[in-house]
DNA sequence: CAGAACAAGTTGAGACTTCAACAGATTCCG
DNA sequence: CGGAATCTGTTGAAGTCTCAACTTGTTCTG
């Protein structure tokens, strides 16, 4: 008994499918034009910049960008590679790992940022009315309460400071 | 002069940026749980499956799934391995490469679709009002607008029937 | 305290995507 | 006609993501 789309919904489902893909695809290609970055890496110094002398731990570090441990296991060597993020590790818990953002890092954002939220601000608050952008905020949380309870569920880290 | 978001937008964006990703991280985990496909690969399915004889130029199949050619071309391979599509070629224009679902690709279609569709019913209709829905098609028809249009600039085909 | 259960993080293999380079076919124009 | 420009599709390498297995460290419990 499978409650399938009607016109209406297919037709809705398919603009937001092709518009949320043009748009990540968009924001991802002028990332790795400008710093050599997938979006997924922005959002790890992003994080890191705005947390207390920049760092968290990774398990912290994954719950916030969303992402796996695993993921981010990666990302951050790969960051570590470049110089903009390092690994230390926690003096209170020896399983963890603390990610470091350093100035280099630091840096690369500050040069990354102007451009990417120019991008975002044309491709998405720009095209959209003020009431739009109320709606988008609202259609956003209301989507998304049930997904992170879902999220929760199977079991994430509760979020333990070091 | 980088116009930066303000307290209110920032969240807007990050809301939007956690539902979109967490939306599409469970679709296509329930995907591959079920097809053992990516999303990016039932959708492929789902456009030959609508088109007459089954059948797509390897660039009309690729515009419409908002693909390069060559991840269409790498994803027509593997689909190509699992049976479900298989490759002619053109008979008007050498160049040309046909794609066409094959009835073991079409049975794995309607097989997967039932449960996708269900995903999409509970994580994004579900919790909708119907005039939130609306507000939906709205904003994405308004998003989707010049993205596709920057997108076409940039020289996509145009889609010529073969 | 010992052992089981659990948590943090890493690793490697395999799958998917991107990018640039390429080969073959067609079209455009002098 | 004939060569340049264009178009179609493929390929291989490099990068990223997922998944499952694993190591190490912590906590819980009898």
């Amino acid at each position: 008994m499978t409650r399938w789309l009607d016109e209406e919904e297919q037709r809705t489902w398919r603009a937001f499918l092709s518009a949320t893909q043009l748009l990540f695809d968009q924001l991802d290609r002028e990332l790795q034009r400008d710093e050599k970055i997938p979006h997924a890496y922005y959002e790890i110094l992003v994080r890191l910049s705005e947390s207390p002398e920049r760092t968290l731990r990774m398990s912290q570090l994954a719950d916030s960008t969303l992402s796996s441990r695993s993921r981010l296991s990666h990302a951050v060597s790969r960051l570590e590679e470049s110089g903009w993020v390092e690994r230390r590790s926690c003096p209170t818990d020896r399983r963890g790992q603390l990610a470091v953002l350093t100035d280099a890092g630091f840096a690369a954002l500050a040069s990354a940022a102007p451009t990417h939220v120019e991008g975002v601000r044309s491709h998405v608050f720009d095209p959209l009315t003020p009431e739009q952008v109320a709606q988008l905020r609202e259609l956003s949380e209301t989507l998304l309460a049930p997904l992170v309870h879902d999220r929760e569920s199977k079991g994430q880290s509760t979020g333990v400071v070091c």
